[in-house]
DNA sequence: GTTAGGG
DNA sequence: CCCTAAC
């Protein structure tokens, strides 16, 4: 959590800065730049320790808040930094704030009369509050107060009163206020170093736990509201979501608040609380254990944060009514997991615990997100993610980040389009995910375009199939980016190399079809080399790189030096750069030329130009093949039989 | 690790 | 291009 404490000790001067750690909370996330200011507010005894504030220190602190502009920091925009308002105690007792920076008057006014209202709420009831909940021992609720109209968050967590302002430059308010009774040790764990183990105390968090009461849960802030009128519910509502609401629903209204109030993952732990709108004190109790609790609310504020983010940033995409309804979703999500764990084991509210019962959602919540944005709602886009925790265990998973940042929408039309109509639906998810990884995206981009002058510069180019098969080789945002129109007719020579295909059109075979058409004019990119896993668990190779006439007459030249069937000499000698290449390759094309040019005839020419639409290999080039092959007796044991016309799989004997 | 050959 | 057997 993004929290600031500035103490001030009159009586020992300067106290030890160790419980103050700005640049945890600044550089903690990007969250902080929703977060920019926090204020805490504790006492500090003569003897250094950490005292929590009285209730009428608060109301000390509440009532310059209240009628002190002056005094409270505002930060104007997102990428203010972090101010701090150190609280002074004197010698007297007296409490004093200190702006350590400058103040923005912007929205100074706004966050004033934010500041009296919630004020008056808070008191009102607290002071209800007090009546019913008088022998309670503390409890802890937070208020988060989220005014749209101002595009401002503003909350109060664990007793932090804050502002979250997305990501927009809209001026935000942040200001937090934490009375803390921990001791020093443990006020600097909570401030400095949540998810540390340095804090002293032996005492468990548990016995804290036990000590304390229950925690606050969403029934506390119900009883708190029963007591409010539609009207005031209806003025709550406001202040808490920035927007007037007509539902004449008590209880939804109650709901709403409450769970707006309580929406933060306040853990008892903490000294100091607003609790529905109260706020509470808690007794000191072992200061020690109290240390632990806070470190272990501060940790769970601190993903809660995160996930409140998340939160926000979509409701507050939402606008209007229509956004209640998902925000009470999104916000029951996380409740619900924040008052299961409370409830669930008081004991067992670990860091990790409270830290993955919120970040599992968050998560999900993200990629819902995701999906929604996308308009395209792929079942396996989940999977996909999933699979994303592994690592780069599949250098498919790696895309989706940055797909999301592009229009699904447009990746499924090509797709549909690849597909020349067919209206065979391929899951993009399974496209997306052969996709390069996406570092490789860049360099696809990069050297597409070289890809095509060489090309050109072959002059032996097949425009027809190669250009398709140049734009498909880029991934699909990079393929919106270039001529779509360019999908829309598969090459003629497409349907037979699809036919070419001993497998059947399973999913996976079409789902390969079009990366493997996707790097002609990659090859330069030896990185590009990807593979999938086949269904018996091998990997094979993803991308079907045609061979161009320079292959061709190195792989010649290869065959005249080195001899045919030497072919990793032939790798390391001609095709070093061509890590595409493998010995391999350069075999089977050298199977293919040798059919190609016993089987061509120059008669042939123009038939086999039509037939394929493509262009031939140079006579010239087939002339050498050949002598080479007699010089070396390769010549094809049935080169007349009908099975040169397929030539080694996939191949056009004799085309590149 | 290479090669050869079938698919 | 993939896959494999055979070196």
């Amino acid at each position: 959590m993004e929290t600031v404490v500035g103490i001030e000790d009159n009586d020992d001067g300067k106290l030890e800065d160790s419980g103050v750690d700005r640049s945890s909370s600044a550089l903690s996330s990007p969250k902080q730049i929703s977060n920019p200011v926090v204020y805490k507010l504790v006492r500090v005894e003569g003897d250094g320790r950490l005292v929590p504030a009285t209730d009428d220190e608060v109301m000390e602190v509440e009532d310059f808040l209240e009628c002190e502009n002056s005094g409270m920091h505002v930060v104007a925009d997102t990428g203010q930094s972090l101010e701090c308002i150190s609280i002074e105690r004197s010698s007297s007792g007296k409490l004093r704030l200190e702006c350590s920076e400058g103040t923005t008057e912007a929205d100074l006014g706004k966050l004033n009369a934010k500041f009296q209202y919630i004020e008056q709420m808070l008191q009102k009831v607290k002071q209800e509050e007090k009546l019913r909940l008088s022998c309670r021992s503390p409890v802890h609720s937070d208020v988060n107060i989220d005014s749209q109209c101002s595009a401002d968050k503003f909350s109060v967590m664990d007793g932090k009163v804050q502002s979250e302002t997305p990501y927009q430059e809209i001026p935000s308010i942040v200001s937090s206020l934490n009375y803390t009774h921990s001791n020093q040790s443990g006020s600097t764990d909570q401030c400095s170093k949540p998810s540390e183990g340095g804090i002293e105390s032996g005492s468990s968090a548990s016995a804290v736990h036990s000590n304390l009461k229950p925690d606050f849960s969403m029934s506390d802030g119900e009883i708190c509201l029963d007591k409010l009128s539609i009207r005031e519910l209806h003025e709550l509502f406001k202040v808490t979501f920035g927007r007037e609401t007509t539902v004449k629903d008590k209880q939804w209204l109650k709901r709403r608040i409450s769970m707006s109030l309580t929406n933060s993952c306040d853990v008892s732990a903490t000294t100091f609380i607003v609790k529905d709108n109260k706020i509470v004190k808690k007794i000191e109790e072992d200061s020690s254990a109290s240390a632990n609790m806070n470190a272990a609310s501060l940790i769970s504020s601190e993903t809660m944060a995160e996930e409140e983010d998340v939160n926000f940033r979509d409701s507050s995409a939402v606008e209007g009514c229509a956004m209640e309804d998902s925000q009470v979703v999104s916000e029951t999500r996380l409740r619900n997991g924040n008052t299961e764990h409370q409830l669930e084991g008081e004991n067992h509210q670990t860091e990790q615990g409270a830290a993955k019962r919120i970040r599992k959602p968050t998560k999900r919540y993200i990629e819902e997100l995701s999906e929604n944005e996308s308009r395209e709602h792929n079942p396996r886009l989940l999977l996909s993610n999933k699979s994303m925790g592994l690592g780069h265990l599949s250098p498919t998973s790696y895309v989706r980040p940055a797909r999301n940042a592009f229009s699904e929408a447009r990746t499924f039309i090509t797709r549909l389009d690849s597909l020349g109509g067919s209206g065979v639906q391929i899951p993009c998810v399974s496209r997306v995910r052969r996709c390069l990884p996406r570092k490789n995206i860049a360099s696809l981009m990069k050297f597409h375009p070289t890809g095509m002058s060489e090309t050109a510069k072959l002059g032996n180019k097949l425009l027809g199939d190669r250009g398709s098969d140049a734009g498909s080789a880029i991934p699909d945002k990079v393929l919106k980016l270039r001529s779509p129109l360019k999908f829309h007719q598969p090459p003629a020579s497409e349907p037979a190399k699809e036919k070419q295909c001993p497998v059947t059109c399973t999913t996976e075979l079409r789902q390969e079809l079009r990366p493997k058409k996707t790097d002609p004019y990659n090859h330069i990119s030896d990185n590009d080399i990807v593979t999938v896993p086949t269904a018996k668990g091998g990997m094979r190779r993803k991308h079907h790189r045609a061979w161009t006439l320079i292959e061709v007459l190195k792989l010649v030249d290869g065959v005249e030096r080195c001899g045919a069937g030497r072919w990793s000499e032939i790798k390391r000698l001609s095709f070093s750069s061509y890590s595409y290449r493998t010995s391999v390759d350069l075999k089977d094309k050298w199977r293919n030329l040798l059919k190609a040019s016993f089987a061509h005839t120059p008669a042939d020419d123009g038939i086999n130009s039509r037939k394929h639409g493509t262009v031939p290999i140079p006579e010239h080039i087939l002339v050498r093949v050949r002598k080479l092959a007699e010089m070396n007796s390769q010549v094809p044991a049935n080169f007349n039989s009908s099975k040169i016309a397929g030539g080694v799989h996939g191949d056009r004997l004799g085309y590149l």
